[in-house]
RNA sequence: GGGGAGGUGCCUGAGUGGCCAAAAGGAGCGGACUGUAGAUCCGUCGGCUGAAUAGCCUACGUAGGUUCGAAUCCUACCCUCCCCA
């Protein structure tokens, strides 16, 4: 009996790690303490919508904490929620969300399954889908789903509410999300559901609803939101204030950089093992001017690449980023960029048709523009002036705004020019 | 069912016949500076034309209409919000 009362403390202790909030941490020792005694391992959920499949930091705040329980020995559930996916939560969109067709939610689901099983263990891991038991239900019985619960309830949440408030329209069948989500637990017999703090009603619904259905109700563990490169607003693919886990290293250590100096600390504590002692010390050592947070931020940017990519291209990455930045050269990792020897003409080619094949000016004003604001370099030199041919060589180095580099390939076909380019995305 | 308000660029939001590719802010992008793609300041910010003190094309919910001329006026439709039932 006692003698694990220790061990259930130090899990504990793990899994508390960067939390929001345990509903009810009771209710957890008590189950944690349960698996040691009878090796029941917990149910642990939690669910990602299917239309979305990029995964990105944010996501893996709370992966990172399922993957925790997957080191303890117990068993995670990935839900897609295919069924709740499909009929749409139009909420701020302008169109209807177009309804993904079978096909696509396995391609998602796919691609998922392929960058989460870089945090998850594919061994510990079910892969599930809402649709299974959604698609099942009987209107008379999402009647009386609905019936356990009262408008006054839903509008406690705080985004229904705060519409509500501001005029914005909630659609009907928004109302019935956090019943499906929450007799996804129902289903799952789930002991232990994830989400960011967002998701707190709606872990919560689960919760109620496994009582009424005579079950255990699961422990609720909300992480905080993390915000993203803006420092702001909540990481988010549409907001573009993201960093994906399979960005290239480069690129994922300048978005990193990034940051603003307030959430390096968070960054570790969510998105690291680094040990909470050595932050706190860190950030007192910042705090008295002892070090830099540049410095610090590069350790971040540092970790991070090493996580997803490896210690070797976080080197290169740290690297890189010194020699771009600091001292404005050519990083290792630049792209190549391949250019056809027939589309010179006399060793040259028009700047425009150069930036153009760069892929980053999503229009020809773009790269316009840029060029006219003196955004571009070749070879360290400054080009102005639209109406210009510059002569190109292999190994050449263009640099186009602050983040993007180009070392210019000269191959002997169009072929070959065009299936670099793919390469270069 | 009745009454009222409203739909503008990536977002917020001004504009009520020509001076409107459309104020202002935010985001984005470029430059300067630096501690980095952070902070600050400046600039830019629909697209196309071998490039421009120029021209053209698209765009103010949708479809028509009035007018020399429409984001602005008229008609119908679609959508949203508020009040009453």
């Amino acid at each position: 009996m006692t003698q694990y009362a220790e061990q259930v403390e130090r899990d504990l202790a793990m899994l508390k790690r960067g939390t929001e909030e345990i509903i009810d941490l009771e209710d957890l020792r008590r189950k944690l303490l349960r698996f040691y005694e009878t090796g029941k391992k917990l149910v642990v959920k939690e669910g990602f919508d299917p239309s979305a499949p990029d995964i990105h930091l944010g996501h893996t705040v709370t992966l990172r904490k399922l993957r925790q329980f997957q080191e303890l020995g117990h068993e995670v559930v990935f839900l897609i929620g295919d069924f709740t996916g499909r009929i749409g939560d139009p909420t701020g969109k302008k169109e209807t969300r177009r309804q993904l067709t079978e096909e696509e939610v396995q391609r998602n689901a796919q691609t998922y399954a392929e960058q989460v099983f870089k945090i998850l263990d594919p061994e510990k891991t079910r892969v599930a889908f809402n649709s299974t038991w959604l698609s099942r239900l009987t209107l008379e019985e999402v009647i009386i789903l609905a019936s356990r619960f009262t408008v006054a309830r839903m509008l406690e949440r705080e985004d229904f509410s705060r519409r509500l408030r501001e005029g914005r329209p909630i659609g009907l069948h928004e109302f019935l999300y956090p019943l499906l989500q929450g007799y996804d637990s129902v289903a799952l017999q789930a002991d232990v559901e994830l989400g960011g703090t967002d998701q707190r009603f709606n872990l919560l619904v689960g919760r109620d609803l496994q009582r009424e259905f005579g079950q255990e109700p699961q422990v609720i563990i909300t992480m905080p939101l993390l915000e993203g490169t803006d420092g702001v607003e909540k990481m988010s693919k549409s907001l573009g204030n993201y960093i994906g886990i399979n960005e290239p290293p480069f690129s994922m250590f300048g978005k990193v950089m990034s940051i603003p100096d307030s959430l390096i600390e968070k960054y570790f504590v969510l998105l690291t093992d680094v040990p909470l002692e050595e932050v706190r010390k860190k950030k007192e050592a910042c705090e008295r001017g002892e070090l830099h947070p540049k410095v610090w931020k590069e350790e971040l940017a540092f970790e991070l690449v090493r996580l997803y990519h490896g210690e070797e291209e976080a080197k290169k990455a740290l690297e890189d980023f010194e020699r771009a930045f600091s001292q404005k050269a050519c990083p290792e990792s630049a792209q190549d960029l391949c250019i056809a020897q027939s589309e010179l003409v006399a060793g040259k080619l028009w700047i425009m048709k150069l930036l153009q094949r760069t892929g980053v000016f999503q229009s020809k004003s773009e790269a316009r523009r840029c060029l006219e604001q003196g955004g571009v370099y070749l070879n360290g030199e400054r080009i102005s002036g639209v109406d210009q041919d510059v002569p190109l060589k292999d190994g050449d180095v263009l640099r186009v705004g602050k983040k993007s580099f180009f070392r210019i390939r000269i191959v002997a076909s169009r072929e070959e020019s065009v299936s670099g380019k793919e390469e270069v995305r």
